[in-house]
DNA sequence: CTTGACTCTGGTCTATACTCCAGACTTTAT
DNA sequence: ATAAAGTCTGGAGTATAGACCAGAGTCAAG
């Protein structure tokens, strides 16, 4: 078991990013000592962990609780529900994942082809590079 | 050339928001009519467009600020700083690939394998996915 | 030539996601 | 045993990314 400030070093974010995450439903210590120190288990890990990723690549804590919280009980209703959810999230997904291909490749359009070589100039800005893509 | 209103519902953003990054030295129109309403070119559309493809991917606006300006000029000195920055966003924006991936394929497993099936229900969580994933 | 839709600037307001105290208690190291 | 470091709760403050509003001017249609 991991104290807040164990955590957080692990996780590189900050006590009170962990405390606020708590406050707003996402992660709930497993168990706190006698004195009230918060003590977070590996699946406590897991879950940050989860937390960051998501909100790295564009969900926010709000859309990050949501896909916490889903839970398939094979209940049909309930499948029927967290399905639609998730394939929706999917498709968001899926776009960003487009978008940030097309990104990556004028990047490295930009990193590679403009340094010494004999690009013409109007290809070394971001847009340059974007428009050499669209052709 | 395009009213503001006009850009706005083409790029399917508020006026405000356009406005907004005029404030910010995103983007600014090319032309104003005497009576002074904003006119936007076919180059002021891409550059939105990359804002908001930048935007969508999890950079944040001061981001997308610096890689818009980016500029190589030959000069070999601005051509070091631009690729040391760039390749610094290429590794951010890998990373973000990485992750998008795995939230994606957990998302799937999600969908996919939990309704109805005979998965056992600790897999039907986010989490489960994807720790599914993980072995 | 007026009415309704659009735009302007400037300002205030809001939601999100934290950060940063303050004052008190707890744990760890010397 | 005490000082330093860590933790607690509660609350105020901050940065980002706009949304919203007021009052005034502008444009397009009937």
């Amino acid at each position: 078991m991991l104290k807040i400030g164990e955590l957080a070093e692990l996780a590189g974010i900050s006590r009170d990013a962990l405390r606020f995450y708590e406050k707003h439903g996402l992660v709930t210590p497993t168990a706190r000592t006698d004195s009230g120190y918060r003590l977070y288990s590996k699946s406590d890990v897991l879950r940050i962990s989860f937390i960051l990723s998501a909100k790295e690549v564009g969900f926010t804590l709000n859309e990050v609780h949501q896909l916490l919280e889903l839970e398939v009980t094979k209940d049909k209703k309930s499948c029927q529900d967290v399905k639609e959810f998730v394939d929706n999230k999917i498709q968001v997904v899926n776009q960003r994942l487009t978008e940030i291909k097309k990104i990556k490749q004028s990047l490295q359009i930009l990193s590679n082809a403009c340094c010494g070589g004999d690009e013409p100039a109007t290809h070394c800005t971001i847009l340059g590079a974007l428009s050499v893509q669209n052709r």
